[in-house]
RNA sequence: GGACAGGUGGCUGAGCGGUCAAAAGCAGCAGACUGUAAAUCUGCCGGCCCUUGCGGUCUACGGAGGUUCGAAUCCUCCCCUGUCCA
């Protein structure tokens, strides 16, 4: 079987680590560097599937542990898989569950077989190891997907870092063998999708048109860097993972409270010891700042809650930095929430109408401030990306660092 | 006209002799949010003063008097509101 997954690096920036290509999947193509959008319960809250599209997105995030809990793996895979069930004919990526490690730390216990958690839905106990995490991926059928690992925060010690990493590459190396077993068992656990299915011909504005692979259905697996903030540790940490070999490296275990110099510091000093061949995903960053600081240091992929998130809590991001829409200089503010912003949420509707919304607790306050900070965004990529193959990265990089 | 019930900070509403500038909720104001237990959480919310604190001070619980060392809390009268009876 040929690479399911297939990285095509189109332009590098001859001053910086920053790189432009297209990462080929089985449900399309997406431009790099890109952001992903995080849709962990199988929806990008508060926007649809159709929205998602005209926004540009072309590749949305998945939660194996959400997923898993509610509606169960089972009835996904039952319903033809996650792009199916949530009709998103586009790339999908699902994270294993290991940054719920962390989050939910008070719900689970961390082994070396794997994580004993309880559901922080009703309390029920489950157990979600390395091989458990590829098989419920596997249900789901994203077109990539991450090893379990152990994300830990971020005041940690030397040891609990070290140990953390050590135990993330020997998760790496048995999800690696439960992922080769599972593509040797050939359709075996996997999810087929309905070639008839008329889901498939949604391919609307901003997703680039792309042919599927065809036969190349299986899943390609990602594997995660830790190490905390010791450049030794991710040094030892990014060598054990590329030794067992993946389609794509993950940086993880940033953005956990550390100060923004570390980030970078990090990820930089990481993604120079990826190779140079294979995407490189830096986990849940970030602030629209840290996307372009990660680009800069070679990172392709970026997913963050923030744009939604914030969204939801009535703040977005604006080409003048961020604003609290929720303020009450904002009360009869007729401007839009960004005035250099093209998105359809610019173009009709006020500060004032929104901050209305926010107040008054409609719905529709959330969805419009999500559109907003998705848009801007998928649109920061496209300009960076832009930058970055027209030659022009370092000089994009100092204007929008020189500030508004 | 009479009988009850009641008037507390923007609203609702607790408090019924001191520890009350006054619970709680709402509203309001500000902040946080980085692989989503989040349409959530945190702080402020009478005025003035010292950036400080279990801080000082002034004005405050319908109005006016009174009892008391001390009153939002007790007494008297008045005003107002609601319900019922005439």
């Amino acid at each position: 079987m040929s690479t399911e997954l297939r990285f095509e690096i189109l332009s590098r920036d001859s001053g910086t680590r920053a790189r432009a290509g297209l990462l080929h999947t089985a449900h399309g193509t997406i431009e790099t560097p890109c952001f992903m959008p995080v849709g962990t319960a199988g929806s990008v809250k508060g926007i649809t599937q159709e929205q998602l599209e005209r926004l540009g997105a072309q590749i949305i995030l998945g939660n194996t542990y959400h997923l898993y809990l509610r509606p169960g793996h089972e009835v996904i895979r039952e319903m033809g898989g996650l792009h199916r069930f949530m009709s998103w004919p586009h790339p999908i990526l699902t994270d294993s569950g290991g940054y719920q490690v962390m989050s939910l730390k008070g719900l689970g216990r961390v082994t070396e077989d794997g994580v004993q958690f309880r559901s922080h839905l009703d309390g029920s106990a489950h157990f979600l190891s390395p091989e458990r995490a590829v098989e419920i991926q596997m249900a789901l059928g994203p077109d990539i997907m991450m090893t379990l690992d152990e994300c830990v925060e971020y005041p940690a010690s030397t040891e609990t870092m070290h140990r953390a990493m050590k135990l993330t590459s020997r998760w790496a190396r048995r999800a690696k063998e439960a992922w080769k077993k599972e593509r040797a068992s050939g359709v075996g656990g996997r999810v087929s999708e309905n070639p008839n299915s008329d889901l498939g011909a949604g391919n609307s504005t901003g997703v680039p048109a792309s042919l599927p692979t065809p036969g190349s259905r299986h899943p390609v697996l990602f594997g995660i860097v830790q190490g905390g903030m010791d450049m030794n540790l991710r040094r030892e940490s990014a060598e054990e993972i590329m030794e067992i070999g993946f389609e794509g490296y993950a940086i993880g275990g940033l953005s956990v409270g550390e100060p923004k110099a570390e980030t970078y510091d990090v990820a930089e000093h990481t993604a120079g010891l990826l190779p140079a061949d294979h995407p490189r995903y830096l986990m849940g960053v970030g602030t629209p700042e840290d996307l372009l600081e990660g680009v800069k240091r070679g990172i392709d992929m970026f997913d963050c809650v923030m744009p939604t998130r914030n969204a939801r809590n009535g703040s977005v991001f604006t080409s003048q930095g961020k604003l609290v829409i929720k303020n009450a200089r904002f009360a009869r503010d007729p401007l839009p929430l960004d005035p250099a912003c093209e998105c359809e949420v610019c173009r009709r509707y006020s500060r004032a109408y929104i901050r209305h919304l926010f107040l008054a607790r409609e719905m529709l306050g959330a969805t419009l401030a999500t559109l907003h900070n998705l848009y801007f965004y998928l649109d920061t990529m496209r300009k960076i990306r832009q930058a970055i193959l027209s030659g022009g990265f370092e000089k994009y990089y100092s204007r929008v660092r020189a500030g508004p």
